[in-house]
DNA sequence: TATATTTGTAAGTGAATACTCACTTTTTGT
DNA sequence: ACAAAAAGTGAGTATTCACTTACAAATATA
């Protein structure tokens, strides 16, 4: 992978979670990225391929950044971790960028890409079960609902206190 | 308001729900509206000022669907009437399409409109202050997050089962 | 060093876009 | 009945869009 297309990736990420696939012009990530517009057909095929650059790279970042949750055992601390997530989200603009990328490229596509959450419905499901919850799988999904509403908020409304909304779902949970 | 008015603006609020608002164009409404495209510019002067009037439209629609709760004296009801807003949806197609496009429409114009929740957030947390709730503003937005998540789930995820985690949810609460 | 491959550019292309304009038809008020 | 206003049309316009092509520079391989 050379610089610019580096370059090309970054600035594509930006500009996507800032004002959608559609509406962004592929002159504007090249003007963006100080390249050439050929130069992303060259790389990427066409404008979609550029798009399944970016989220395949995004699916690698996710599995990585789920898999501290799903490996680990003690219960309360799967679920501290899973609402966690949600403050992770706010941490580097870069990060902030990739989640909501995520969240705003499911509704210009018109596909949740459930499969992608479902390591965490397991961990999730499994935790509220050593916890004796009656419902555990509703549990987890409710938590995730919970977590999507958030996310939805933080980025949508300026002022959302985040943290503050964590934190009471942490003593919702006893944690 | 005449008939090819009327026309326009169900076409529009078909197109923008399935498609998104900057993607539809122009031409494609005036299409399925079976009227010619000029028509659209010369009763709402450009293409977001038919935006403006769907949404307009929509939130007395909102207003409407929310007095019903606000009004309600028992807590209980106030929240089970809350949860049953996430099965009307689904009921007639032009109904779902309102409401379809009042989410995405946040996610493409970046802009959340709390204003617009703040009746059910007010209603929602009396009934939570009755009910003996500890913080009782904060259970308030939990149960729209909740709405939230599972209102994303419903639209983009073809087999979502909405009424089983109503039920569930309503279990939850004691009702 | 010679050559083949990859990386990069600049100037295109046709199709689609939001919107305008000159015009005709229909409706309304007197 | 008649004039004025409103509703409606269809063929424009300039601009932007994703994408192509012909060619040059850089880099790898022999």
């Amino acid at each position: 992978m050379t610089e610019k297309q580096e370059n090309i990736l970054i600035a594509a990420l930006e500009l996507f979670a800032m004002e959608g696939f559609k509406s962004t012009s592929t002159s504007k990530v090249a003007k963006r990225a100080g390249v050439s517009e050929g130069l992303i057909f060259r790389h990427f095929g066409n404008k979609d391929g550029l798009l399944e650059a970016i989220l395949k790279l995004g699916e690698e970042k996710a599995r990585v950044l789920f898999a501290d949750i799903v490996l680990e055992s003690d219960p309360k601390e799967v679920i501290r971790k899973t609402l966690n997530l949600g403050q992770n989200m706010s941490k580097n603009p870069v990060e902030a960028d990739f989640w909501k990328l995520q969240f705003k490229i499911k509704w210009e596509m018109e596909e949740y890409g459930a499969h992608k959450m479902e390591p965490m419905v397991m961990a999730l499901t499994a935790a509220f079960t050593k916890l004796g919850y009656d419902e555990p799988d509703m549990e987890a999904h409710m938590l995730l609902h919970v977590l999507d509403g958030m996310a939805a908020r933080f980025y949508l409304q300026k002022d959302f206190d985040m943290a503050s909304h964590v934190t009471f779902m942490e003593k919702k949970y006893g944690l």
